[in-house]
DNA sequence: TGATTTCGCGAACTTTGTTCGCGAACTAAG
DNA sequence: CTTAGTTCGCGAACAAAGTTCGCGAAATCA
């Protein structure tokens, strides 16, 4: 019975003495990475990725405590798909390409998203991830507590843009826009109704990611405060 | 058996002949709320539900087709509590008074962050939210679509951020921070060690979120694009 | 070799969303 | 007021899914 104290990275993977494990926590992480890429988040179910591993489910809890566990383990090992350059000394520029990587990682993997915006639990990667951020922004003259927060916009800006890109079912869509349309017509919304109206940009959506972020961040980052236009 | 092929709020609620119901949409939509705002989200089953109400699981499925649609009927339902004040011409302003109302209501309802930052479905209460938006906006020059960029930027913000104020489990937050720890001590990792050094700073959180906000949307809204100083 | 420890995992328990089926309740004609 | 016709309430049952138990088998250690 696993220890439930500590988070999972802090967890011995075997025990030193007696029978050893036939499989290791980064093998069932992967089978439940790749059950999710095909089959999608509600797919990575005990059995289903136990059986992707040829065993039976009650096996699994010898190498997780929890499917919670599972989850947090699956979204750290995302972060070992960045590529992280040293730092250019444009730290805007350098965290709009860490945020395009990010977008790049979850579009590979549609459900990360969810994971990102729904537990905020940081692994091995993620930390790594964090002190590299930290790094970029090292000369940069605010506060430490200011620059966490300006990676937790990032990652959350990014998750739910993705989030939105690959909005799962097309179904989803059909129906929201069909009750858009209807309040649209109804006439108690023109703003809305306006919009709808208006023909739908076309632009590539990287370069929309790019500047959307662009712009949060060095508004976030900025360091002299301006007052509105209104 | 309910329709499935329009969103809730398209389906008639009660039909004109026959028995009628002894319950509404809106009551249920309330039992779950209060169910959920006292026990957490998770509590919020059909069964816990039904009983609050005095009856069984299965009573539910004349109101709703689907647990998903109950979740959407108490998201949109908060929406009730904003006050939406005439744009005062600062359009900054208003919409971080926006946001700080956002906030206040999603203090009030703990699991509200979880739900605006997974399903982003608009029932009535969301359509008057984002007309109001696009009235705050009306002169801004900025494209119809990035003013509803901007929305869902200042919705994901701030639900992320109070996610993190109410952080479920003091127990979770103990283990993460063991970890974060053990993690500065192995010394792999200079700026998170002198991050968890500086003292936390414990300025009010309402100040802190406001000055966030201020910053993510002015950035994000900004007339003029400039470059980052290094 | 024997004792000890750990592993694999079938079976079973619990909780939860959802469906079925039917008797009761109510409306609307006649 | 009676009689269709329709809808409602909801107990019972079903199908996942997470998790626990218990024990025989497999390694390691002494």
């Amino acid at each position: 019975m696993p220890d439930r104290q500590t988070v999972i990275w802090m967890r011995p993977e075997h025990a030193k003495s007696g029978r050893p494990a036939a499989r290791s926590r980064t093998q069932v992480t992967a089978a439940a990475i790749k059950v999710a890429d095909q089959e999608g988040l509600d797919a990575v179910s005990m059995r289903r990725v136990a059986a992707e591993l040829g065993t039976g489910a009650a096996s699994l809890y010898r190498y997780i405590a929890t499917r919670d566990d599972l989850l947090d383990l699956m979204a750290d090992a995302t972060g070992a798909e960045y590529e992280l350059a040293a730092p250019s000394g444009n730290w805007l520029a350098d965290l709009v390409g860490i945020a395009g990587q990010a977008r790049a990682i979850m579009l590979r993997h549609p459900w990360l998203p969810a994971l990102v915006v729904t537990r905020a639990t940081l692994g091995p990667r993620g930390v790594d991830l964090v002190e590299h951020v930290l790094n970029v922004l090292a000369d940069h003259p605010a506060d430490p507590a200011a620059k966490l927060e300006a990676f937790g916009v990032l990652m959350a800006v990014t998750a739910t843009i993705v989030q939105n890109e690959v909005a799962a079912d097309p179904a989803l869509r059909q129906r929201q826009a069909v009750y858009l349309q209807h309040v649209a017509e109804a006439g108690r919304h023109p703003q809305l109704a306006a919009l709808l109206g208006t023909a739908v940009n076309a632009a590539d959506p990287a370069d929309q990611f790019t500047a959307l972020l662009r712009r949060v961040l060095s508004g976030l980052l900025a360091t002299t405060m301006h007052e509105s236009a209104p």
